[in-house]
DNA sequence: GGTTTTTATATGCGTTAACATATCAATTAC
DNA sequence: GTAATTGATATGTTAACGCATATAAAAACC
């Protein structure tokens, strides 16, 4: 029914996580029922143009309509954006290589810090599978996406391990308890979304296709 | 109720006037009836995603959630395509001013190779009223893209001037009437713009404020 | 350890509005 | 003049949205 609203739910979703905004937050902050929230993210609702709108703007996302011509440079804003020094004729797919590799290594790194924290060897882990996939474009965006809402928890737990105390365990910190369940969280849609591309099917739940498509024609009836 | 949606609404009007497609033709192109589509425009509905997305994508336009922080960047990249030559620093407001003059010259030289064709000289004498005015950003934006609507009917009178026949008015071509009657529509539109600044009120039934707003702080309860 | 309290997301249910069908008025072609 | 095309309006059906609650997890407390 939704398919089409899906990838921008996906968006909002991330946008959230990304932000540190639990549902119930996001929605006190544009006035919404955080029930709906969650229809929104399932993908179970066809949201009204106004409740996306708001949506986006408490994530500091504006709502725009793009010519068709120009929505690659427009993504290539993006990428920008998010993570410096990339040349903008990068394909996603490299993207997501390079982020898969980034990540990989802070989390393998951190292990040695916390080696309580099962949670960065399994991220670790399941970011080597990933890296032994052949991926598509849309997969690859997915995974820019999810590696993109625990940039900022890893580098808050980066920056816990130079202050870290060697004798107290620093794993009850009420900060590094946070960013690891969100580690924890995006981890979880990972392996799903690893799952899902070996088994041949495309990973539904999550984005099958971005909204700024890459190419495709209208022939529709 | 919907003045947050209106924005979007009217830029799906412009793009639909500006391929010259009729309500009823887009309706058909997107399996929507005609009757959703002259609501959707008059902002009398809050139309949902879906709807949203599919009505964009039969225009050529691609629904994007863009970070508030390029979103001047994204707009230059708008501006630059509608336009060539154009300094991506130029503002809104500039930028109106000078799609007016040249505008006005067009219509103003037409009309003496055409001068049957009392619309153009209309054309002409409503920019010069509005060239009277201090504009705002956001009227601005509106004559932008009303004007952007008459670009090729413009033209295209301007090729037949070429090859006019001296003796046969052309005044009775397929062609040419028709541009002339798109002419005539955003004529209209822009006296109606002028007269609502003229009385010092917001223009509500076009653009009260772009999607991609301008400036603004999110300090809502 | 177990229990309670808090937090975060998902699920029915009723109301209101989006969307479909049909019709109407106005402009334009013929 | 008539016929056709354009956009706006009235009414019925379906789904979005608001409210309350359920479920699951983690935190906090003992």
């Amino acid at each position: 029914m939704a398919y089409l609203v899906e990838n921008i739910a996906q968006e909002l979703k991330a946008a959230r996580n990304k932000k540190g905004l639990s549902q119930r937050e996001l929605g006190a902050k544009v006035g919404v029922p955080q029930s709906h929230i969650s229809k929104i993210e399932n993908g179970a609702v066809d949201l009204k143009t106004s409740s996306l709108i708001e949506l986006a703007r408490a994530l500091d996302l504006e709502l725009m309509l793009v010519p068709r011509a120009l929505t690659p440079a427009v993504q290539g804003l993006q990428r920008g954006l998010t993570s410096r020094e990339r040349s903008p004729s990068q394909t996603l797919v490299e993207s997501a290589a390079k982020d898969l590799e980034r990540t990989r290594k802070a989390a393998q790194q951190l292990t040695r810090f916390f080696p309580d924290a099962r949670e960065l060897q399994e991220l670790a882990n399941t970011i080597k599978d990933l890296q032994n996939r052949r991926l598509a474009a849309s997969p690859a965006e997915q995974i820019r996406k999810l590696l993109e809402q625990i940039e900022a928890p890893i580098q808050a737990i980066k920056s816990m391990q130079k202050t870290q105390d060697p004798i107290e365990p620093i794993t009850s910190d009420q900060e590094f308890l946070k960013s690891v369940s969100q580690i924890n969280r995006v981890t979880r849609d990972l392996r799903y979304l690893r799952n899902a591309l070996a088994h041949g099917l495309s990973p539904s739940p999550q984005v099958p296709l971005p909204v700024y498509r890459l190419d495709e024609d209208d022939n529709d009836a």
